[in-house]
DNA sequence: ATGGGTGCAAATCCTTTGCATCTGC
DNA sequence: GCAGATGCAAAGGATTTGCACCCAT
């Protein structure tokens, strides 16, 4: 059941998770690359794959851009750059009421697990950025 | 600046808010397809670049499948099925208070334009597949 | 020796782009 | 006649798959 912690799989995990930018399945291979130099993109995937069914992981779709990976398990909201596609944690949690919660899955017949809020914004980078230009 | 009302471009726009479904690229290709045979993938995407950029209709993306389009341009939330990613909306507003977005935007450094509440859970179909096998 | 994990290359899928043609004004 | 819109085919990028090989048990 639980897939063997291969040293692939090790080192990809601690990426992950030591990671605060939310990387790609790209970024994720050039950084595990650098101490795993023949690992291929393919295990890559592949192991991404099994580390989100495991729930070790969490897989973010922002649109614009590939899926994004996630280390940090707790629950928590995301702030998205509608410009460049960056996407930010939100350190404050921002409390919804579970009965409003539990309302609106009942209306939309969906069995609750989680909620996620997500702000769209300029970022401050590209804010500034714009200002220049 | 606006785009000229094309008839490929109106009859996309009306394919998209009328459909309850947020469909993708290839649905609406195959929804225009019915009344206008020859008009090509290309332009579908085309098209519809045009009227996200002028805010015409919606793009979400799920991250598992493609992008869908969304012609319910007043702010909504939506329901994710983890099974088999359906996007559902939801028909009451989980109301947020301004100062807590307005907080956690500051803190995330960005300029809040918007923002969604997206439930994750097992969809009524998905719940139904499940119980049988 | 056996089964799962891995690298590589090829295959898919989704989306964009180049370009010659067509359309509406 | 012109500028923009369109169709087609080819290109691109991200992700998956097939397959032979390798490693730990």
């Amino acid at each position: 059941m639980t897939k063997t912690l291969t040293s692939n799989t090790q080192a990809i995990l601690e990426i992950v998770r030591a990671a605060d930018n939310h990387p790609t399945a790209q970024e994720i291979y050039d950084a595990v690359r650098r101490t795993r130099p023949h690992i291929g993109l393919a295990s890559v995937y592949r192991i991404l794959r099994v580390l989100v069914e495991q729930g070790e992981i969490k897989e973010i779709g922002v649109g614009e851009e590939g899926r994004r990976y996630d280390g940090h398990l707790a629950r928590h909201d995301h702030a998205v750059c509608t410009d460049c596609g960056a996407l930010i944690d939100l350190p404050t949690e921002i409390v919804l009421s579970q009965e409003h919660l539990q309302v609106a899955a009942r209306t939309a017949g969906i069995e609750l697990e989680s909620h996620e809020v997500r702000l769209y914004g300029r970022c401050a980078n590209c804010q500034a950025r714009r200002s220049q230009s």
